[in-house]
Order: C-alpha cells, then sequence, then structure tokens
DNA sequence: CGCATTTGACCAGCGC
DNA sequence: GCGCTGGTCAAATGCG
C-alpha cells in the first residue's frame, strides 16, 4: 500500500510543479494595490496551500526592507448554509473572534480570528464570504501552529478513535493543517469486511484486505489529491526551516 | 462573575 | 499632506 501511495504521490507531485509553475507565470498581472495576499497561488477550486517560497523574491524585489521570514498563507474554503451568518469555520482549533470589517470588494463582513488555544500560537484566521458563492466562507490561515489541534490532543490523550475531527460544515477545499480526509468509505469496507469475516487468521485473506485498501484508497482522487497537499505541505515546511 | 463577542476608534500602508 | 482602506485594539456588551 505504501509503495501504491508513494508512486500516486510522485505522480501528483509532478503534476502539482506543473500547476505551480503555470500558475507563478499567471500571477505576474498584480491587481491588489496593498501588500498582502499576493503569495496566494489558488487558482479557484484548487486550495491554495501557498508557501514562501515562491514569494521571497517577489517580496525581496519589491520591498527590500520586507522579512523573508513570512508567514505561510493558505486558505481553506467551507460550504455553510447562507442563513448562517456566524463566519464560524470549525477546523479543529480554538479560535477567538478580534474583530470585524466590510472590506471595499466584498459586501460580506470579514471576521478576524486568532488562536486562542495557545497564548504564544500566532496563527490569524479571516473569514469571508465568497463574492462569487455567499454559501462558500473563504477561510485564510496566517502563520503556523505551534502546538497540535485540539483534536489530535484528546485523540492522543483519550481515547482514539477514527475520523475524530470535528468537521461541522462541509469543507470544500481545505489546505495544511485543516486537511479533511474523509475516510468513511475505506474504513466502512474495512469493518464490513472485518464482520463478513470476523476470523482474519489467513494471511491471504489479510493481504486481500491489504490489497482491496490500497487500491481503494489510490483509486480516490480525494484521497490522492489530499495526500498530495498534506506532503507537500510537509516538505514545504521543512524545507523552509 | 468570568469569558467571548461586538463594534467603534485608532493606526499604518498606500495612492493621489 | 490627505484621504481611503485593511487590520488591530479595547471598552462595552452579552451570555452561560
Amino acid at each position: 500500500m505504501l509503495k501504491a501511495m508513494c508512486e500516486s504521490y510522485n505522480a501528483l507531485q509532478s503534476q502539482l510543479v506543473d500547476l505551480m509553475n503555470k500558475n507563478t507565470e499567471k500571477e505576474l498581472s498584480p491587481t491588489k494595490k496593498r501588500k498582502s495576499e499576493t503569495s496566494n497561488n489558488n487558482n479557484g477550486n484548487i486550495i491554495g496551500n501557498s508557501e514562501s517560497s515562491s514569494t521571497d523574491e517577489e517580496e525581496s524585489c519589491k520591498k527590500p526592507r520586507e522579512e523573508i521570514i513570512k508567514a505561510k498563507i493558505s486558505r481553506a474554503y467551507v460550504r455553510t448554509e447562507l442563513s448562517d451568518t456566524s463566519l464560524v469555520v470549525k477546523d479543529g482549533y480554538q479560535w477567538r473572534k478580534y474583530g470585524q470589517k466590510v472590506t471595499r470588494d466584498n459586501p460580506c463582513p470579514r471576521a478576524y480570528f486568532k488562536c486562542s488555544f495557545a497564548p504564544s500560537c500566532p496563527v490569524k484566521k479571516k473569514v469571508q464570504r465568497s463574492v462569487d458563492d455567499q454559501s462558500v466562507l473563504v477561510a485564510t490561515y496566517e502563520g503556523e501552529h505551534n502546538h497540535l489541534p485540539p483534536s489530535q490532543i484528546e485523540a492522543t490523550s483519550g481515547s482514539s478513535r477514527l475520523g475524530s475531527v470535528p468537521v461541522g460544515s462541509t469543507p470544500v477545499k481545505s489546505s495544511g493543517p485543516t486537511i479533511t480526509l474523509d475516510l468513511t468509505n475505506s474504513i466502512k469496507s474495512s469493518d464490513e469486511a472485518r464482520n463478513s469475516k470476523p476470523k482474519l487468521d489467513s494471511p491471504e485473506a489479510t493481504q486481500y484486505l491489504v490489497e482491496h485498501m490500497a487500491s481503494s484508497l489510490t483509486k480516490d482522487p480525494n484521497f490522492t489529491a489530499a495526500l498530495a497537499a498534506a506532503i507537500s505541505g510537509r516538505m514545504f515546511s521543512t524545507n523552509s526551516n
């Protein structure tokens, strides 16, 4: 299974590199007059897990005084009810709202959040409804959490349940720490396999089960996309350190 | 009563 | 320098 995942990851990584190269070419038309949000190389429906690798030289050209160390910016798109005006994106972290503004380019108010789980956590989050689709919340994350998400802490300290990430709303696309893996199909299939075959002592049955899980996982585009995003995010984070 | 949220004020960056 | 805009602060308010 790992081998298959590695192969799929390599293929996806090459595609990702191509996409990123195309995006950086497209991004040569700056529209924003202010300094921030220039490093988001998302192309609409693909998550923008932009890293500082491609923006350092841009920033150094524009503003030499801009620090090379720049907060990581990523975006997450979350579909919610139109009637839901709370602007809350449940991503497993604990946030404290510290401001709200109506911006010029979007009539919907933008909410500002700080991570309140750890006092020293520098991560900030901006949440605003999408101009195109007001049922979609756009959450912009700045920085990296210097602590484990509360959901993981619960899982590690208490009972380790599968899929314990508390996502209340329906995630459309997410990135970085908010990656949501919909593994319910594979888990269910394995559970069904276990239920239908309570005795899995034979190595053939185990091998069949593993192969079945691997194939179902690698065939799932959602899983491979999420896996590629997660691994590339890890790689970029280690490279930037 | 303590904590989170709200909201107007304030500040800094940017363009003219 | 001035006005506009986005981001943040902090007192007021609400809620459990």
